[in-house]
DNA sequence: TTGGATATGTAAACATCGTCAACACCCGGA
DNA sequence: TCCGGGTGTTGACGATGTTTACATATCCAA
């Protein structure tokens, strides 16, 4: 619910909350643990809103779902620059990595039935490989407001995103 | 040169200077100058890097570029954090942007070069984006240690590079 | 040669931050 | 009844970015 950046302070959180700056402490460990929790909705809101657009013919549903990725970022640039921001260490929140896999599988998964159902030709890992890549540059894109000069729109966003997917997946597509 | 990640505090780096807290004042105006001065060599440190490998025949150098692309940033993991940071306020270093702007020609000219000559079909704005997208996608994964469980090696930076490359360009390219 | 501007540095202070230790309260179960 | 766990507060510590006032060094012009 809270869609913040990374420029949260744990003060001001405390703050927000109507409670003393040393109350989260009684929550979480730490700063990081805190931010880790919010990042950790985060994928969840993002499996959800992945879930919600996994729907009709395979090789729609792999552009669907990469458009709303990118959409995601774009609405939620606080959730999500924390879901993968590097200062949070990985290593020390496994819930988190563990969070961050179903997003993933769900685009593995489209593109794993377009290719058994002949929609799209290559190998599924690398495909999804690539698909993942993609999306996740062109929301960091359009988050940082990079690629301005290389025409990634920040106003259709998902216009964009749709271009950029369909020019990925042009090749591998069977017509 | 200084190859630091966001997480430099300005009295570390006084401190790394011998001199005192206040001393980088006389030089910066903040903190975010100072970050920003930093970004900007890294801008380009990474344009000589696609400058050493941009040759050969068109198709070639769009790969060899998106590769150095991505080697750049996980051999540079702070400079390119720091380049491609949200947190540098874009607007307010004007220097910033148009030093961002070399490394993206680069790929843009040899795009546009390889479609002339036949050798990727397509329009070269579009390849061009998808191109970026991909190689910053890629760049930011391997530096989260992201991407781990989608085959993402951090090992074989080069070779993972190449693959998700590949994958992308074998629609687009003429045989 | 002298004098003043310019560049660079310092010390001291301020507000803010993450964090911790000690203490206080409330409330449910033995 | 008491007492123990969950939750909060206060106050402090060290660190940070930043500003102000003050010092020094360098170099060019009168």
């Amino acid at each position: 619910m809270l869609d913040e950046g990374l420029d949260v302070g744990l003060r001001a959180v405390a703050r927000r909350a109507g409670v003393s700056p040393a109350a989260p402490y009684r929550h979480f460990a730490d700063k990081e643990a805190l931010l880790s929790a919010a990042a950790l909705e985060g994928f969840d809101a993002l499996r959800a809103a992945l879930v919600a657009v996994d729907e009709g013919a395979p090789i729609e549903r792999v552009r669907a779902l990469g458009v709303a990725y990118v959409v995601f970022a774009a609405e939620h640039p606080g959730w999500f620059r924390l879901m993968f921001s590097d200062q949070l260490e990985r290593a020390r929140h496994p819930a988190l990595v563990r969070a961050s896999r179903p997003p993933f599988s769900l685009l593995a998964a489209a593109i794993r039935e377009a290719v058994a159902r002949g929609q799209l030709r290559g190998d599924p890992r690398d495909l999804t490989r690539m698909a993942w890549s993609l999306v996740h540059g062109v929301a960091h894109l359009v988050l940082g407001g990079q690629g301005r000069g290389a025409g990634i729109d920040e106003e259709d966003v998902a216009g964009t995103a749709a271009r950029v997917i369909d020019t990925a997946l042009v090749g591998a597509t069977r017509a």
